[in-house]
DNA sequence: GCTGGCACTCGATGCTATCGAGTGCCGGAC
DNA sequence: GTCCGGCACTCGATAGCATCGAGTGCCAGC
């Protein structure tokens, strides 16, 4: 039964939680403008808001906290991404105004910006680049047996990949190798390479095929130097136990947990994760805010926002929201 | 006045207080082996040790803690690297016989290496490739006006920089300063390229005076994508104040101060700057240990550690300079 | 159904007493 | 002279205790 009172009710309570970091007593609430009862009403209340399972009392005689399912009907009901302020608006235009260089930095100063903009860490994750096509393939010999492939990929992106071949191969067979390679993958999809037929030469297909799957393989997982996370320093504020700081740190610095957790939010744009939502242990005390972000219609990549349970969603909402869009069609009219 | 006994009673503070982080008290100093004489003798020399800036004493009617003066002369007379334990030895041994991928990943992979011995956060910095000479040099369209240069070093590293020219330029045009700029790049040593003759073709010239450029200024600092930092979570356990793990976050997320700071310790080979020594003043509370490593004869990067000032010197000592010594070999015999 | 009133809870705060690890110093022994 | 045992003293840490007050639940009355 959640009449508007209880919803205005909740809403103050989980707002001014998420300021102070403590619990919110009847009165607190009762003086909050769009709260009209007295605090015994208010009281009652609570008391039906915490048997749905809202809020939680710490101990008998303090304030209600939200729970996890507090939060999420606030987001998802009580919530519209507010609109950023005017210097922070300006702070995103002119960022992206002046952004520039290559796909990475773009990538990595998006995360500094994200982090700037919200106070907690931010993770910004490329898309692995299956859709992408191959725009260069190139074998570069570095020592005896040793080969680099590097390729130049549609969406700005460079891959490369080290390979040790079974024999010596030389400047001219790698030559060979190279522009026999050209020929079949330029142009190709990176995740639905073409096979390439053999060239007649057993050292020129054996390292073109040691090149190839390397080429596979790098299609499907994201390319780690696509992934970024910043403000971590920002997590340390949100906390004031050491232990959970450092537990948080533990799952950022796991760049596939990271991964994983904005993939598993990620179902359809801009979305939430509570608390035990997204099922990472360790971050139970965090919520993840995750939108992807587009470039010509397809989705590129995702951009994220990860800070305590009790962390100001509007604003991390808008922040969000903002970026990607922001990003997005940065990196579209760019390529 | 600094007799064997002395020396003895420092060393005994040091330890304990790196093990314990509690000011440490005449009783326990007389208790230690080694030191034969009374409680009442080791204040006296405490006394002593404190007046002469080694020891400093949080109040009257507590223990001794080690003046970052007192690490100082620990570190250079007391301690020599002691050896690593067996497993950790073993642990090092099978790090390196597995390691294998390109460049970037085995420097990651060594900060974690280095972060697990130690138990501290890593650094791992490549040198800014001025010595290393070019292997390839490639011209890339992503769109009409955008273009990607990508070098490969004889290093091991890939070079890219995005360029925005002021005209279009066609397929074939890129085509033809690809092979321009390799016949003048291609063996010459990044930090000094020659200049490139005009090839009668001022789309082509254009195009190739920017890429040089842009090579030119990737030569002089270190690739952003090799710098790597592990292992912070580790350092929030090794303090206990919040607002201190916040401070050390903040500076270990810019990376070009983490650089800076190893640039300046490394005078020569494995050395240690000791809480104030570094001069970066968040970083008070904390100790680096650094080594360069070197491939076939050249420095190539260093390595480092960064803890809290009381941290265990003889153990980060070894696993650096252990580190340093098979990264250095590895990279060597590879190229 | 809302509210004011009221007794009750319980963490937080502050005070005091006590404890004990540690010190400095002095006077005596080797 | 150097070392050591003894002793009074300091002072943070710990524990006990009273107090405070924000907050609650409940009930009777409007």
């Amino acid at each position: 039964m959640m009449d508007e009172r209880r919803k205005a009710i909740l809403r103050v309570v989980v707002e001014e939680y998420i300021e102070t970091a403590q619990p919110v007593g009847s009165t607190h609430v009762a003086r909050a403008p769009h709260v009209t009862v007295s605090p015994a009403t208010v009281r009652n209340d609570m008391v039906a808001l915490e048997q749905d399972g809202y809020l939680h009392q710490p101990h008998t005689s303090a304030g209600r906290v939200p729970t996890d399912k507090g939060y999420r009907f606030f987001v998802d009901t009580l919530v519209q991404p507010g609109p950023l302020d005017e210097d922070e608006l300006q702070q995103v235009g002119s960022f992206f105004a002046k952004a520039h260089g290559a796909l990475e930095e773009m990538l990595h100063d998006t995360s500094r910006l994200l982090s700037g903009l919200t106070d907690y860490a931010s993770v910004v994750v490329g898309e692995p680049p299956e859709d992408a096509t191959v725009r260069s393939v190139q074998l570069v010999g570095l020592g005896a047996r040793h080969v680099l492939v590097v390729a130049v990929l549609s969406n700005g992106a460079v891959t490369k990949a080290h390979l040790e071949l079974a024999d010596e191969i030389g400047e001219g067979r790698l030559a060979a190798a190279t522009t026999h390679l050209s020929r079949w993958l330029i142009g190709a999809v990176l995740g639905d390479l073409p096979p390439v037929p053999p060239s007649g030469d057993s050292l020129v297909d054996a390292a073109g095929a040691a090149a190839v799957s390397a080429l596979r393989s790098a299609a499907h997982r994201p390319d780690p130097e696509q992934v970024f996370v910043g403000g971590a320093s920002r997590m340390a504020a949100a906390f004031d136990a050491v232990d959970s700081v450092r537990r948080v740190l533990g799952i950022l610095e796991q760049q596939y947990v990271v991964v994983g957790l904005l993939r598993g939010v990620l179902d359809r744009g801009l979305s939430v994760a509570i608390g035990g939502e997204h099922g990472v242990e360790s971050l139970l005390e965090c919520s993840v805010v995750v939108a992807p972000y587009e470039v010509e219609g397809e989705v590129a990549g995702a951009i994220g926002v990860l800070g305590p349970t009790r962390m100001h969603y509007p604003k991390a909402l808008a922040a969000v929201a903002m970026v990607s869009q922001r990003l997005g069609r940065r990196l579209s009219d760019d390529a």
